[in-house]
This record gives C-alpha cells, sequence and structure tokens, in this order.
DNA sequence: CTTGCTACTCTTTTT
DNA sequence: GAGTAGCAAG
C-alpha cells in the first residue's frame, strides 16, 4: 500500500515525504500537492518507520482538512490506525488538551466556548460593570484588542499602557477575563493562549506531551499566530521531529494574529532546519499560472519561488467590465449556464468568489431568479442563526450552569415574564453571595415579582441537569424543547417562522448524529466548526464563497468578482502597504483555485449603503499580463483623474450620482497637511460631502469637505 | 414586562 | 438599506 503511494509521488514531493527526523519546513507552492505530502508523511511515519498513531500530532486547518486527511489515511494504513493519530485544527485540539488535563490549567472540564457573539456580550458587560461608555470605547474595538494580546500571549497584567486608551483596554480585558472565568467559558483565543500557559506552567503536562508526540506535523503554516507557534514548538520541544507544510504567498490571515515571521522563527529556533521546496504545480493551466506570477511577484520581500507546470497554455483568463452588480452577477449565471451546455464543465466545477460577503447577495439573487441550485458557504452563518443559537444556549446552561450569557440568552425566550430587571437581580444576587445564578435560584435567594417565573424556570433547568447523564443528546434536545415549548414560541406559521423551526430541525439532526457523545463533545464541536467545513461534496451545483473560505480548495472553473479600487483591495487596506501586499496575496489564493478556467469581473457602478457608487477598476487588473487576456483592461483608474472620461464614455445614465457636490472628479485642491492633490470623487453626506483625493504623494484619502478646510485651487 | 417605533451604525476577511 | 439598540407607551 504505502509502496504504491510513494510511487505516486514526484521526486519533490517524495523527498519530502521521506525527509529524515528533526525539523523540517515545505515551501509549498499552490497546487503543489502539499496536503497529500502531509498526509503521505503521516502514512510514511506509520506504514515504514512504524510509528505508534497516538505518537503522531497532525494539525490542519480546517476541521473539513482533517476529516478529508484521516479518511484518505484510513484507506491507506486501515481504519483503526488513522484514527488514533491526534488530529484536527490548532481550536480543537488545544480544546482537547484543556479538557483531558482541566485541573492542571485550572479549569473545569465542561467549560463553554464562547463564540465572537458571546465575547461581545462579555465585553459590552465588562464595559458595564467597570461604568465605562460604550459609545466612547466601542465593543468591537476592545473585543479586537484583547484578542490580539491574547494572540501575542499577553496578559492583562503584561499589556504596555502607552496611553489613556490602552489603559481603558487593560482595565476592560481584565474584567472580561474575569467575567470569562466566572461563566467557566473561555473564547476562541483562550484555547490557544490556555494550552500555551498550561505547558508552560505545568511541568508534568509539559513533559508527558513532549513525550507523547514523536512527531508534530503543521499545515498552512504560513498562518499560524505566535501562540500557535510557541505550542508546536513546545509540545515539538524533546523530539523536535516538527514538520511544517506552508507558503509564504497565501498568507491571508496577518489580521486574525497569523504571523508569517513564524517561518523565519522556524528558522532562528532550529538552525538544522531541513527546507524543501515544491515548485511543481499540478492543478491550473500555465495561463493561470502565469497570471498568477505576474499577480504576486509585484510584492516586495517575497523569496521568489518559480512555479511550473506541465499542462498546456489551456484558454485564456476572461475579463469583463459589467456595469453593475446586477449585471455582474447575471453575466457570472449566463457564463455559468453556457459552460454546462457547451460540457465545459458541470456545475460542481464552478466557484464564485468574492472579498467581502456582502456581495453574495446580488449573486444569490440572480441564481435565484434563473431557478439554479447553488451552495454558498458562510454569510448567514447556520450557528449563528437566532434559533440555533437559542437552543444551543438551553444545552449550554445544562451543561454548564454557570454559563450566564447563556442564561441570559435563554430565561426569557420564549417570553416567562422574567425581564431585563430581573435577571440583573439574579446576577447580582448570585454574584454578592459568590455562588452561580443555577445555585442562587435554587436556593430561593429571589424576591420580587418575577419569583414564580424565576422558580418555575428553576425547576425546569433542574430537571435537564439530572437528566444530562441520563439520556443523550438527542433525547435532551427534544426534552427541553418540549419543556421550554420553543416550538410555538418559535413557528408561528409564518413563512419565516417555518424557516427557523426548520432550522432547530436541521440542529436536532446533528444532536442526533452526536449519538450518546457526552453533551460538553457535542458542544465542543458545535462551536468548533469552520464555514467550509458545511460544504456538501456531493451536491452539483456551483459555490459561492469569499477568498478566505476558498483557501485550500480548487475549481475547474473560477469567477472572481468585484474587481474594484475598495473592494479587492479593500478599501481598509488602501493606505497601508502592507495590508495592500495582504490583499494581493488574497488575489493571487483566489486566481491560483482554478484549474482550467478563470474569470475576472468587475462592476463600474456597485451600490453599497444603498448608495450608488462608481468604482474604479482594482489595481491588479492593470497587471495581468495582456497576452493570455481575453477582454481588456482599462488602465489608469483608482489614481488618477480620468474618472470623468470613462463614466462619460461607459456609464449614460447614471443620475444617482450626479447629486450637487462642491467638488468634482477632477478638480485641482489644495489640503492645509497634504498639500495639492487631485478629486477622485464625491459623495454628497447628510450635511457634509466626502471627498476622496490623490495627494501628490501618490496617496489617496478621504477627507470631509466640512471639517478638513480642503479648498479648490 | 412586552410591544412597537425611531435612530443609528454598519461591512472586510473567521477559528 | 437593514439590522439592532434604545426608548416610550400599553
Amino acid at each position: 500500500m504505502t509502496t504504491n503511494l510513494l510511487d505516486n509521488l514526484n521526486p519533490a514531493q517524495r523527498q519530502a515525504v521521506e525527509v529524515k527526523d528533526g525539523p523540517v519546513l515545505v515551501i509549498a507552492g499552490p497546487g503543489s500537492g502539499k496536503t497529500r505530502v502531509l498526509t503521505s508523511r503521516v502514512a510514511y511515519l506509520l506504514e515504514v518507520r512504524q510509528v505508534f498513531p497516538y505518537r503522531i500530532m497532525a494539525v490542519t486547518f480546517t476541521n473539513k482538512a482533517a476529516r478529508e486527511m484521516r479518511e484518505r489515511l484510513n484507506k491507506i494504513v486501515g481504519a483503526s490506525r488513522g484514527s488514533d493519530v491526534m488530529m484536527g485544527t490548532f481550536h480543537s485540539i488545544c480544546a482537547r488538551i484543556l479538557r483531558r488535563d482541566a485541573p492542571a490549567a485550572g479549569l473545569d472540564r465542561d467549560f463553554t466556548i464562547y463564540d465572537s457573539d458571546d465575547q461581545l456580550k462579555v465585553v459590552k458587560s465588562a464595559l458595564d460593570a467597570l461604568n465605562l461608555d460604550d459609545k466612547k470605547y466601542k465593543p468591537a474595538a476592545m473585543q479586537n484588542a484583547i484578542s490580539t494580546a491574547k494572540n501575542e500571549l499577553i496578559t492583562p497584567q503584561d499589556l504596555k499602557i502607552e496611553t489613556y486608551y490602552s489603559e481603558i483596554v487593560k482595565r476592560v480585558y481584565e474584567k472580561y477575563n474575569a467575567i470569562l472565568r466566572t461563566n467557566n467559558a473561555l473564547d476562541f483565543d483562550d484555547l490557544l493562549m490556555e494550552s500555551v500557559r498550561l505547558l508552560q506552567n505545568s511541568q508534568a503536562v509539559r513533559e508527558k506531551m513532549q513525550e507523547r508526540y514523536l512527531h508534530v506535523l503543521v499545515d498552512e503554516f504560513q498562518d499560524t499566530n505566535i501562540s500557535q507557534y510557541n505550542l508546536v514548538n513546545m509540545i515539538a520541544g524533546r523530539h523536535r521531529n516538527l514538520f511544517c507544510v506552508g507558503d509564504p504567498d497565501q498568507s491571508i490571515y496577518k489580521w486574525r494574529g497569523a504571523d508569517y515571521r513564524n517561518v523565519k522563527r522556524l528558522q532562528t529556533d532550529h538552525p538544522d532546519l531541513e527546507v524543501v521546496a515544491l515548485d511543481q504545480n499540478y492543478r491550473s493551466t500555465q495561463t493561470i499560472l502565469d497570471t498568477a506570477m505576474a499577480i504576486i511577484k509585484k510584492n516586495p520581500n517575497r523569496t521568489h519561488i518559480k512555479l511550473f507546470t506541465e499542462k498546456g497554455p489551456g484558454p485564456k483568463i476572461v475579463v469583463r467590465e459589467l456595469s453593475s452588480a446586477d449585471d455582474e452577477a447575471q453575466y457570472v449565471i449566463d457564463t455559468i449556464n453556457e459552460l454546462i451546455n457547451q460540457k465545459a464543465a458541470i456545475a460542481g466545477d464552478i466557484a464564485v468568489m468574492y472579498r467581502t460577503n456582502a456581495q453574495s447577495r446580488a449573486i444569490e439573487e440572480a441564481f435565484v431568479r434563473a431557478g439554479m441550485p447553488y451552495k454558498l458557504v458562510g454569510a448567514t452563518r447556520f450557528y449563528a442563526r437566532k434559533e440555533v443559537k437559542d437552543v444551543l444556549a438551553y444545552l449550554r446552561i445544562v451543561n454548564n450552569p454557570a454559563d450566564s450569557v447563556s442564561l441570559q440568552r435563554v430565561i426569557n425566550v420564549p417570553a416567562r415574564g422574567i425581564g431585563d430587571k430581573s435577571f440583573a437581580t439574579l446576577d447580582e444576587t448570585a454574584r454578592a453571595a459568590g455562588i452561580t445564578a443555577f445555585e442562587a435560584l435554587k436556593q430561593n435567594k429571589m424576591t420580587g415579582r418575577s419569583i414564580k417565573a424565576l422558580a418555575e424556570f428553576a425547576t425546569l433547568w433542574q430537571k435537564w441537569v439530572n437528566l444530562r447523564d441520563e439520556m443523550n443528546v438527542g433525547r435532551l434536545f427534544d426534552q427541553i424543547i418540549t419543556d421550554s415549548e420553543y416550538r410555538e414560541y418559535i413557528n408561528d406559521n409564518t413563512e419565516e417562522g417555518n424557516d427557523r423551526w426548520a432550522n432547530v430541525l436541521e440542529l436536532r439532526e446533528v444532536a442526533l448524529a452526536a449519538g450518546d457523545a457526552p453533551l460538553s463533545d457535542f458542544l465542543n464541536d458545535v462551536a468548533l466548526v469552520s464555514e467550509s467545513d458545511n460544504l456538501e461534496e456531493t451536491v452539483n451545483a456551483p459555490v459561492m464563497l469569499t477568498l478566505h473560505a476558498a483557501k485550500g480548495l480548487e475549481f475547474r472553473c473560477v469567477f472572481i468578482v468585484g474587481l474594484e479600487e475598495g473592494i479587492l483591495p479593500h478599501s481598509r487596506s488602501l493606505e497601508n502597504p502592507e495590508e495592500m501586499e495582504e490583499e494581493r496575496r488574497l488575489m493571487y489564493v483566489g486566481i491560483t483555485r482554478a484549474k482550467e478556467r478563470l474569470y475576472l469581473l468587475r462592476a463600474f457602478q456597485r451600490s453599497t449603503w444603498g448608495r450608488s457608487d462608481i468604482a474604479a477598476p482594482s489595481r491588479f487588473l492593470e497587471d495581468l499580463p495582456p497576452a493570455l487576456l481575453d477582454g481588456k483592461v482599462r488602465k489608469n483608474s483608482a489614481v488618477l483623474s480620468n474618472v470623468t472620461a470613462w463614466r462619460v464614455e461607459t456609464t449614460p445614465a447614471l443620475g444617482s450620482f450626479n447629486r450637487a457636490t462642491e467638488f468634482k472628479p477632477g478638480d485641482s485642491v489644495y489640503h492645509q497637511k497634504f498639500g495639492e492633490g487631485i478629486v477622485q470623487r464625491s459623495i454628497r453626506q447628510r450635511d457634509d460631502e466626502e471627498v476622496e483625493v490623490t495627494f501628490n504623494d501618490g496617496r489617496t484619502r478621504r477627507l470631509s469637505a466640512g471639517i478638513s478646510g480642503l479648498k479648490k485651487l
């Protein structure tokens, strides 16, 4: 079996798979078969090197990747052995470590995992407890600051205070952590950070782990953050068999704390690091590959890998400019139909990719209009839906009665006469007594109007807690739905109500599938599912997904829509060169998903915030090699003043943006700080005007006409 | 305590 | 333009 597997590899891949023990970094370009190499390496360790499965840890980027790897492995080396390999995402592996060694980590093993929604609520109550104004200190910004700190393993105590604002962050962070702790909850970042702390603080656990894991393998290494790096580096600290696979050019999660410098760090920490490069691409045509390289080579500070393929040139890259987002969507639909009719592809071969989830709407509507099936990754995520979160919150308070965020969510859903006030009193009473709300209810500590309703709720809650270990998740689910009369609450016979109930039933299926697994395992898995995990492969329909979600996937035909300045690259990165490089890598990731056909689309006019807006073509379009294109790219866009020219030429009837503005595209202007510049566009705001100006320093800034003191020259 | 209305933010990207 | 937070009335 194994010999077969190795025979199917090319020399470079084979070299990577059979590399000697010790620290290894495989730099693998897109489509070079890195997942295959990783899987083969594990199989090789099991079969040839006779390593016991439980002594191998393999970290993948998504649960889906772990599942696929396990399936492939089981085919190669036999069912049980593949399953005994410790495999999963960083988050799921950390959750497992923390539950197993909960006492050493100072945790209760039934801790709840809070998602970003829950996190925001905790931030809000922290702000509330500290008497801070959430208008002045935006909860989302606070959450972001806390998350960034945690990803860098910075505790509240270690947080540097440089400004008044950072002093506030520190206090909120402290309070936030305290609330998580009383709720017996961890957020996503805690899973990583607490695992690192556990290994640092407990010699016994550390040595146990270090001894056990003879081999540690990490996929998508370029997107690991500091705590993830520390974690694997520590676990591999004894045997030093750290096998990392990654591609710096595909690093697209910097905003989430990923630090591509981990590649450098790996080299510094392991002078004997063996580096293997995989530069043959097996996925794409030469045309697609050349296009991708033309894009990525504009990034400075990169070590050039020259990718090559033995596939032929294939069709040219189709570049089209449509008049609106709706036209763009229609073009996608029409082209998909054409491809299918001409038998150039089947529906399932096709993907439509975009920068922001908001863009999916126009495409989705076009699919619906055409009566065509489609698959949508992300957007309104299933587990973010109110009804799904409600039912999960019920299960969460049963599993972990200290979870006050979940309690607040369901204590009055459906309405049972326990309002915000009653909940606040309950929370207060419990906190004053140093007990959980659950215990406070049991001890009948409550007084006041809602006492009866509270007592009834307490009875139900106690009943479910008693049932927790007697019933499996599916039966408990049904019991809670019945007792809480949730169905009557949600299913009001409107279309929306039916939809919501259908979602509850879908969740029920997941609960039933859990079988006799403990409730805490079920909740754990549900908290850590990722967007692309639910991608149904057996359904033959085009997929819609963000460029980020497309990582690691491949399709015969790829449409990338919204190639406009402000969308891709996103407006938030226009000012920051590092972020701009990441946008470029995102574009690169998108292009390299395509095996045969690539369509790059943009719209002249796109409505955001209900307002129609002219969009300049993406700078990335200008970097495409013209000889490889079917279609023309208009030059000079973002930074130039001929906005007016193509506006007249191509969009005859766009009345909406001819609102009276003081500044017009092309106007020469002067600003006290930035000097002279040219107006790109101007948008009428309520009682001001937002002017986009490209100054002589080459940078484009958005200014308020009213406040900035911008003058016409 | 609930319901319904108004005002206001908001869009990157996700485990 | 939409979803939600906050507020007033029932």
